[in-house]
DNA sequence: TGCTCACATTGATATTGTTCGATATGAGGT
DNA sequence: ACCTCATATCGAACAATATCAATGTGAGCA
């Protein structure tokens, strides 16, 4: 399904510790990247990556304005991320645990 | 920090459509390997691949039964993990915008 | 027009992740 | 003791990602 394909997208950005700590930055309003830049020690060009990757997602919105890039969290698939998670998480009516178990049905059924 | 590092464990985790589906599954409850080998076009040495890294990251707990082992959702790592998720994209006191942002302050001052 | 600054892109390299077949382990049944 | 079945681990091949230095791009200033 196309749902878990684009969200995974949004976990493997989260998957790495730099890119949460700019998420965590970014919670307060938009940053340029300049000032993002200076609270890490990694070149503007390894930043540059990350960012892209952040944007293509769908978690973080770019703005150019002159010079520069500010950069936001989009709240709207943070929403929607957050509520995949629900979802996921949540029991399900056609589960797989009432369909045909007998694979693993043996000496341990009467428990 | 500590917590971001665990916690982009668990992203990393989820950063995968097949795991994604796999937490999915296990949603109702607990299943066995088989049961989840059965729903997907991979070898059981992948699956187990898979399953390693959602427990190592906290995320899926296993028990092993006689000949199986069950797996089941670690609901305490998936609620820290929420928890998490909103803490960083919620607006912090100590916020970075609120520091020093001469680098990036110009012509576009009066908006 | 030419310079500088902020940021993106490219190309190279190292690391990490995915996947599989083969093999190991360990429980239960015969 | 031996066999079988469920699962884990190992080793190798291949793909994807992270990182940097170098370079490109495009805005604004002189």
């Amino acid at each position: 399904m196309e749902k878990y394909l684009d969200n995974a997208k949004v976990f493997k950005a989260l998957g790495e510790p730099k890119r949460i700590m700019i998420i965590d930055m970014l919670s307060c309003g938009e940053l340029c990247a300049c000032m993002i830049l200076k609270k890490f020690e990694m070149s503007q060009s390894t930043l540059s990556h990350h960012m892209k990757l952040l944007c293509e997602c769908g978690l973080v919105n770019s703005s150019e304005k002159g010079k520069w890039t500010y950069y936001s969290v989009n709240t709207d698939t943070l929403n929607k991320t957050k509520q995949f998670l629900d979802d996921i998480t949540n029991e399900k009516e056609n589960c797989i645990c009432k369909e045909d178990n007998s694979c693993c049905k043996g000496s341990n059924e009467n428990e």
